[in-house]
DNA sequence: GCACTTTATGTTTTT
DNA sequence: CATAAAGTGC
């Protein structure tokens, strides 16, 4: 770690002269750069918390505030802003929303609930056409279109329906005073573009930013950060193309591009100096991403030995890949003596993970799963989240309805219809809709009631939670509410207790955040929303380590097992044949409904199936290399596997299977076409199966060991 | 009208 | 295998 900083590194790290580009390959120190950077500008006279760091995940802003912990000890009052984008959209609209009409306790909205709004207002029932619709919203936003201009740029019916949904989605929103994952970016641009005097004071506030993972920007973030870094531009953004895996989250490598027409006094520095990987891995690396267009022509080299051969092995189906790569795990870490901590199984889909886990846990072995579900798409959690939001922000009528309905407490659907559709004409919330006297004509004193009582409730909670504890105050709630009844009584015992712990978790993760920080619950609620887990202490396990490619980004492991490396995996299929459906009229069927909202959803199930809106299909205006959006899939695949290989160290070892169970039939594959173009043998000479052989070394290495 | 039990359904990747 | 819509007692 003491190791001298190259040239090129080095270069990066003093360059404070004006906007900087570091082109960073994968295991170049890139992070080390970032930190010492930091460093560098403190020691140059920057304030530290005028320095904000920029990650794309919270696993990267956590990783990179160890990191500067470790470096310089610094007073809490005082440090650099490291975070990701969304979170520090929340601290700008938490601060500054007022400015565009946001309350200051505004609502944060996951997927889910944005999807469930989406529905209701489409009248779908159809949950695949609810998440297209929302998809299609998504990738406006993300390229900086509001509903007008997205109405204007429609090109069919189906286009114009989505346009409209999206503007009632837009009016919902701000009604609940609730905002999803994208305009935790969108709207502070809007709150900086219109409001002069609030970009002034932001500009002036983080004098200098670093920004991790450029590629991965999306045209709103690369928006925000230009106003962010206003006229002084004093920025270093540090990037690698070749490692540009979210497009389908709206990123775009033509930010890349754009940065050096923006700011033409760019100084653009290359990190070419691989740390992490030996030389065969390299090679590898280097000989698949060549099929890749370049923007920035660089070429990562090593000093380190050939190492290791890449291995290819080939399975018979999904249940012998991981039955041999676990067995392979346990042989190799028997003979060299390696930690289970040094493995990693990368793999394109979180479904796969399932057959890793059992096989794992039969041969008593520790791993730790990383991506997979996050923690707030837990039902449980969801629960939990429903009445803290609420407590915090009463127009959130999702959270109102999921709260009143968990646990159950003789609020029903007829109800929810009749105080939606009153407060819909009145234009107020359902909850302040509750205590409305015009109420009583259209409710029985029997529906009456449990409102009533549950808004009461809800009033003397959120005085409290004004001053207590979160955590206290949370487990108050769970216990007043009857949370742990409601849980047993309606599953059965294992997931009950299952979830209870879970819940658990989450209140003592809660109390101790609290304690720390000195915030409130509803303080917590805002950051907490961002989270995908609850940051933790699994890190330092010893264990083999599960994840999506995705998820590992920037991470590196000594002995990495890419499994799954077939055509239709990875890469992933769904752009195949693409038929060209030209559907003449797709009856974009629109909402009944205004912004009103009304839960009881009329439910006209459109028997005829018609609209169907080609979902994730980004209508880009075609590459800057002139790609076919086909030809953008594959290189963004190809990218994809780059990133999954190049987090190998020492040794790396590729699997795909012949065939593989989907659904319920046997599916025969082939080889990814990825093997081939890292001059690999998709086909292993070696006739005797794989996991026997391990199996047997395994065996005969333990019957060694007991001599 | 509300709550509970059965039955269809479906899988990329994450903030 | 997990969740979510329709069907059935109370």
């Amino acid at each position: 770690m003491s190791m001298p900083m190259n040239p090129a590194q080095m270069e990066a790290v003093r360059y404070l002269d004006g906007p900087c580009l570091v082109i960073a390959g994968a295991g170049s120190g890139k992070t080390r750069v970032i930190t010492r950077k930091i460093l560098h500008l403190i020691e140059s006279g920057f304030s530290a918390r005028a320095i904000a760091a920029i990650t794309f995940t919270n696993k990267a802003a956590a990783e990179m505030d160890v990191r500067l912990k470790q470096a310089v000890k610094l007073p809490a009052n005082d440090r650099p802003l490291v975070c990701t984008f969304h979170a520090l959209g929340v601290r700008m609209l938490r601060e500054d929303g007022a400015a565009l009409g946001l309350k200051p306790s505004f609502s944060i909205l996951d997927s889910d609930d944005a999807a469930a709004i989406l529905a209701q207002i489409t009248g779908t029932t159809d949950r695949k056409m609810a998440r297209a619709v929302q998809s299609m919203i998504s990738l406006w936003k993300n390229a900086g279109l509001s509903p007008d201009e997205a109405a204007a740029q429609a090109r069919n019916s189906d286009e114009h329906g989505v346009a409209r949904t999206y503007r009632d989605y837009t009016a919902t929103l701000r009604g609940y005073q609730a905002v999803d994952f994208d305009d935790l970016i969108g709207l502070p641009l809007q709150m900086l573009r219109e409001h002069r005097e609030v970009a002034e004071r932001w500009q002036n506030r983080l004098r200098y930013l670093l920004v991790d993972e450029v590629q991965d920007t999306n045209v709103t973030q690369y928006a925000l950060l230009r106003m962010l870094v206003g006229p002084r531009a004093a920025f270093t953004a540090v990037g690698d193309d070749d490692q540009s895996i979210y497009g389908w989250r709206g990123a775009t490598l033509e930010n890349l591009r754009r940065l050096g027409e923006d700011y033409p006094k760019l100084k653009v520095i290359k990190l070419e100096q691989n740390y992490r990987s030996s030389g065969n891995i390299l090679a590898a690396a280097n000989a698949l991403i060549t099929h890749n267009p370049k923007l920035h022509d660089k070429r990562l080299w090593s000093e380190f030995g050939p190492g290791d051969e890449v291995q290819v092995l080939p399975m018979d189906d999904d249940e012998a890949e991981a039955e041999s790569v676990v067995m392979r795990i346990a042989a190799h870490r028997f003979e060299r003596r390696a930690k289970y901590a040094d493995y990693a199984i990368l793999y394109r889909g979180n479904h796969q993970a399932r057959a890793f886990e059992l096989m794992l846990r039969k041969e008593r072995m520790p791993y730790v799963l990383s991506g997979g579900q996050s923690w707030f798409e837990r039902a449980e959690i969801r629960d939990l989240m429903a009445w803290i939001r609420l407590l915090g922000n009463d127009d959130d009528d999702p959270a109102f309805i999921r709260a009143i309905t968990t646990p159950r407490r003789g609020v029903g659907p007829q109800t929810l219809q009749a105080l939606g559709e009153y407060a819909g004409e009145r234009k107020i919330s359902m909850f302040a809709a509750v205590f409305e006297t015009g109420l009583e004509s259209r409710l029985s004193a029997r529906q009456l009631e449990p409102l009533r009582t549950f808004g009461e409730y809800i009033n003397r909670t959120a005085w409290n939670a004004r001053k207590a504890p979160a955590g206290e105050l949370l487990a108050q709630i769970l216990k007043e509410i009857g949370y742990e009844d409601h849980l047993r009584g309606s599953l059965d015992e294992k997931q009950a207790a299952n979830r209870l712990q879970s819940v658990t978790d989450f209140v003592a993760w809660i109390g101790k955040r609290s304690e720390e920080d000195g915030k409130t619950l509803i303080d917590l609620s805002q950051t907490l929303a961002l989270l995908s887990r609850l940051d933790g202490n699994d890190g330092d396990q010893d264990a083999v380590r599960l994840s999506t490619v995705h998820a590992a980004k920037g991470l590196e492991f000594g002995h990495v097992f890419v499994v799954g490396c077939e055509e239709g995996l990875m890469p992933h299929a769904g752009d195949a044949p693409v038929e060209e459906a030209e559907d003449g009229e797709g009856a974009g069927s629109s909402a009944p409904s205004g912004a009103a909202p009304s839960p009881g959803r009329p439910a006209t199930s459109s028997a005829g199936g018609p609209a169907t809106i080609s979902a994730g299909r980004q209508a880009k205006p075609a590459a800057a290399h002139g790609a076919s959006a086909a030809e953008q899939r594959i290189e963004e695949e190809r990218r994809l596997m780059y990133v999954a290989v190049t987090r190998a160290q020492r040794s790396l070892t590729l699997t795909w299977c012949r065939q593989r169970k989907r659904a319920k039939t046997v599916a025969t594959r082939l080889p990814s076409r990825f093997l081939t173009e890292m001059k690999l043998q998709a086909d292993a000479p070696a006739k005797v199966s794989s996991t026997e052989t391990a199996k047997a070394r395994l065996a005969a290495l333990k019957g060694m060991l007991k001599k």
